[in-house]
DNA sequence: TACGGGATCTGT
DNA sequence: CAGATCCCGTAA
């Protein structure tokens, strides 16, 4: 299969990839966003069932960023983003949707990569009460943790395997030179900042049908 | 203790 | 384009 119809397509039948360690994380968030463009994320629910995904759009939060939730102090809500990398930040927005980062960088230097769209292998395993389609049903950041049932309990959570949440690299199928050519990448400004709107940290696969928005 | 903003999504 | 809905940071 060729690794533009892999992003197009639905990717069924996606099989376990090496699990993504800590150090590979602990770079700079604007690194690490476009790296982790059509990397695996996996998520492992209470009964113990697994729904892989493909990641298909992230965007970078630094120290120094003003849309940064770390960027004054640190408090009780975003201190997971000033410890080391690995680990899960899951916030509350607007009352009823919840967002999930990957915190990245080195133990000290708050920052993380926030996950904003993903294709899902496959949605049967989900609830889809709007029969949307089904490369819709994760593309959105919001969307991404009502899909994988997500809140405020999995945050501050390591990203291991066999845990809720973990990550994986690249399918090898996907990781040769030849091949990672024909993933076109697209870099724009973020989505629905007040501040800091200016900075290009947003990274998606140019084709993918489950981006949240052009 | 009180107040109000926010890295969203949906239907009009 | 307005409304839903609530945690948490900030000020008092």
């Amino acid at each position: 299969m060729a690794a533009s119809s892999f992003f197009t397509e639905f990717p069924h039948l996606l099989t376990p990839s090496a699990p993504i360690e800590a150090p590979w994380l602990s770079r700079c968030a604007t690194q690490v966003a476009p790296d982790l463009l059509g990397c695996l994320l996996v998520r492992q629910f209470p009964d113990g069932t697994c729904l892989r995904s493909v990641i298909v759009e992230t965007e970078a939060y630094t120290p120094g960023d003003p849309a940064c939730h770390a960027y004054r102090r640190r408090t009780t809500r975003n201190a997971i983003m000033f410890g080391p990398a690995g680990f899960t930040y899951v916030y509350l927005i607007y009352g009823m949707y919840h967002c999930l980062n990957v915190v990245t960088d080195v133990d000290g230097a708050p920052s993380a990569v926030l996950l904003r769209a993903l294709q899902l292998e496959t949605v049967a395993a989900i609830a889809n009460p709007r029969q949307e389609k089904p490369h819709r049903v994760a593309a959105g950041p919001g969307k991404l943790c009502r899909a994988l049932e997500l809140n405020l309990s999995h945050t501050a959570q390591p990203l291991q395997p066999d845990r809720a949440l973990w990550l994986e690299h690249r399918p090898p199928s996907l990781d040769t030179p030849l091949q990672s050519e024909a993933i076109a990448i697209t870099q724009t400004t973020r989505i629905g900042l007040t501040q800091g709107a200016d900075r290009p940290w947003r990274w998606y696969i140019s084709d993918s049908p489950a981006v949240s928005r052009r």
